[in-house]
DNA sequence: GGACATAGCTAGCCTGGCTAGGTATCTCGA
DNA sequence: TCGAGATACCTAGCCAGGCTAGCTATGTCC
């Protein structure tokens, strides 16, 4: 169970009729605008893509687990599955269910445990999926290219700070 | 209905069988693989924070734009609500239900338009979203001060960029 | 070889979306 | 001013996608 963050409750006192996270005179806080526009088109993207794709976010998200899994050259199995999805493996099953009768993965047995179950994506899902991946990857991999060189580490050190500071480290009292 | 992005089927050709969107090679995938770590631990705060507070992500979501829009000085309709959640009236009515019966939210009728509802955050729904968010953003902006002066309209622009680039943007064929 | 662990499955429950359809209020033109 | 329509919200009842319980089959270990 995760902690929520240090400092249970913040100095209420003065808080003014604005805002008690934001204060727009700390250049700071435009880094901050930035980070939730990033967000915010994110999950739109997301959300376009299951509709596009006319699958769940869950089964959406399974999918490029799997294929991810396959150019990296590894299996998955649906156990895999179920770990990185945060769901239990019954979900799993009728998760699998759904995405072979839609045509997107395939099941068969591992070759050396016979309990397992080893799913791949079929052609038409990797293209799909690559239809939607592939492009954009191209062009945020164009907009990483413009950062000047002497701020890539920054920008690296900053998002990695932001990912820290939101990861609720397990129990430290 | 969002449209994919272009370039609907990018060239398979030499797909090589490690990844077709990574290239360890390439320093600016060290930029996407920070972007990835960001989003990933943004998804897994998220989920902490709704077990712990124990609401579901919806509900959630629908109480952070409450809260907001009080920060902002602004009221919050139950139809505002349903826009910004992206979900029907009629789900928003079970969801101000499920939160007022929880006591975060309350309901009062709009004074110029008798139609409609006012939703207001309860005290204890600040002072539990602001015990998560508060200090997070406190933790934030510390990561956000610390980029090096001369980076940071990198930053904003690198994140714009890919905002920009996941976002579909309204038919253009 | 038998006890136990593990992978996956189905059955059946519950939550949180949805559509359909109702009431109350507001707006606008005859 | 009053009736037609639009709008905000609600409840009722459906469905998808989680969950737990409990099963079978396979693997592991003494």
């Amino acid at each position: 169970m995760p902690t929520p963050p240090r400092n249970p409750a913040p100095p209420r006192t003065g808080t003014s009729p604005t805002t008690y996270w934001f204060d727009a005179s700390d250049p700071a806080v435009q880094l901050l605008h930035a980070v939730r526009r990033f967000r915010r088109a994110d999950q739109e993207m997301r959300r376009g893509m299951e509709s596009d794709m006319d699958v769940n976010a869950t089964d959406l998200e399974a999918l490029r687990h799997v294929i991810a899994h396959e150019q990296a050259g590894t299996t998955v199995t649906a156990r895999d599955l179920s770990t990185q999805l945060h769901i239990s493996t019954a979900s799993t099953a009728k998760l699998l269910n759904r995405l072979s009768a839609s045509g997107h993965v395939r099941r068969t047995t591992h070759p050396e445990d016979g309990r397992s179950v080893i799913v791949s994506a079929t052609g038409h899902a990797h293209d799909e999926v690559r239809g939607w991946l592939a492009p954009m990857h191209q062009r945020m991999i164009q907009a990483a290219r413009e950062v000047p060189e002497e701020s890539r580490q920054a920008v690296v050190d900053f998002l990695d700070a932001l990912a820290e500071t939101l990861t609720p480290e397990p129990e430290e009292d």
